[in-house]
DNA sequence: ATAGTAATTGTACAATAGACAAAAACACTT
DNA sequence: AAGTGTTTTTGTCTATTGTACAATTACTAT
């Protein structure tokens, strides 16, 4: 408070986040309240906005979705997707990691923005927007625990979802639509490749996102001139059949290839 | 009076905590960890959030930008997308109708969501985070008239758009990355075109969104299966060359092609 | 009739897709 | 050591699509 008290409110507050000219401030501050709505402008500060994550897992040719129980209300002992309220500092990209690790405990796991669920009624305490991200992780490759008001972290495959709090279904729906346009775009699938791999679990990968098969021998033709996948000198060891070539990903190569707009076409 | 004045004293104390915290790295860790948990639920319920609305006009073979010059402030007089604040008790894609409605006089235009900006300065009055939308006109099939507190509306070229106000510009470039991406996957082409058009306007279109030339047989080639391009027994008349077939788009034939996955692959 | 213009059709070759088969390389069994 | 089962890997053949470019067509204006 006493910040503010010091310099005149409007002046300082302009300077700080505006950052327009300064001969602008000052008029700036000038403003009838007529000039703006008709509704006072504290009324349109009373929403909140939340943040929702769809974290994929992906193991043996198996989708699974992370979800929490819920320990407080709303919704209490619902399973749910990991969210809550942005706080008010918070970029939203940031909040969807800070939500993410209070909940489950997890950490970088890299997440992109998919979707924005505005339904007036959708939250229970009031006006809440919430911004749906999404992730894919290899399952074993992190180990979810709950914390805060979480109950339980469970993994739930994508074909048997239990009823969900909220909206989350349908931030589910909307998710899974968007991880399979995702997938051919962004190199999505290296998250959940071992370091050294083969082409058939690469294209394993694929089949499960996208629900559908492919014929071994065409689908490595396809991509078998992308230099982003690199041949290593080795192969697969003890297993009872020919042994697989192993790759390796190379993400510098797929930036190049990305950045002239390359996409997998299935 | 000043406007500044009526906003909530505790949300621009928020505002200014959060500049510093964003000034000084540390500062922000130890709030996380220490104070954040004894915000009661009423301090989240303190922001706001907006639509904004990316019309694209589209006029032979030329793409422009529709925007309002604000006549209110922040950033009075500056060029700004169509947007503002949702009401408390308004659908988020509905709000997004209202407000180009309110700003531009603009009705039937059908947007999409594309993305959310959620920057924590990036508005002066409070946190507000912004939906952004996008549509796809024929610049002469309507007619923007200012509206509200937009002192004048204006159709911008692409290629040269003014300083605008907010995160406008960032807003901007990624709708028109999404734009090019949603034009393949959905019919936004049949909102430019006229009831009966020819396959090189139809051509046109493509050329002027996705920046790139076709060859005219090859593309003509590649849609002449579509049936939701139905050929017309009509031609174009008084052209000084040979006139061309005039077709015309089944949008109940189209959704069809959709919803077996078509996309236009270019 | 002729010239100009852009639409339309065609052609020839290259590249890719798709279905399917053969060969190769391993572990395990006999 | 030879044979079996399994999966990878390579190959083959045909059909379809992509690409570059040329030829033809149908109109208006002169």
């Amino acid at each position: 408070m006493y910040f503010l008290q010091k310099v005149p409110i409007n002046l300082i507050y302009f300077t700080e986040i505006c950052e327009m000219a300064i001969s602008k401030k000052i008029a700036m501050t000038r403003i009838e309240q007529d000039d703006i709505y008709s509704i006072p402008i504290d009324e349109f500060f009373k929403s909140a906005f939340s943040v929702d994550c769809v974290i994929f897992g992906y193991h043996e040719r198996e989708l699974k979705v992370l979800l929490i129980q819920r320990g407080t209300d709303p919704f209490q002992d619902y399973w749910a997707l990991p969210g809550d309220l942005v706080y008010p500092y918070e970029d939203l990209d940031d909040s969807a990691k800070r939500v993410l690790n209070d909940l489950t405990s997890l950490s970088d796991v890299a997440m992109r923005q998919v979707h924005t669920f505005g339904k007036v009624n959708r939250h229970p305490l009031g006006r809440v927007i919430t911004v749906g991200y999404i992730a894919l992780v290899e399952l074993m490759d992190i180990n979810p625990l709950p914390s805060k008001w979480a109950k339980q972290t469970k993994w739930h495959s994508i074909k048997r979802m239990p009823k969900l709090a909220f909206d989350h279904k349908e931030i589910l729906n909307e998710s899974f639509r968007a991880l399979k346009d995702i997938i051919v775009a962004e190199p999505l699938w290296s998250k959940v490749l071992p370091e050294k791999f083969t082409l058939t679990e690469f294209q394993a990968i694929f089949e499960t996102i996208l629900q559908r098969e492919f014929d071994k021998g065409n689908f490595r033709k396809k991509i078998n001139g992308l230099k982003f996948l690199k041949r290593l000198d080795e192969s697969q060891q003890n297993v009872r059949h020919r042994p697989s070539n192993l790759y390796r990903f190379d993400a510098k190569l797929f930036k190049q290839y990305r950045d002239k707009g390359f996409v997998f076409e299935f």
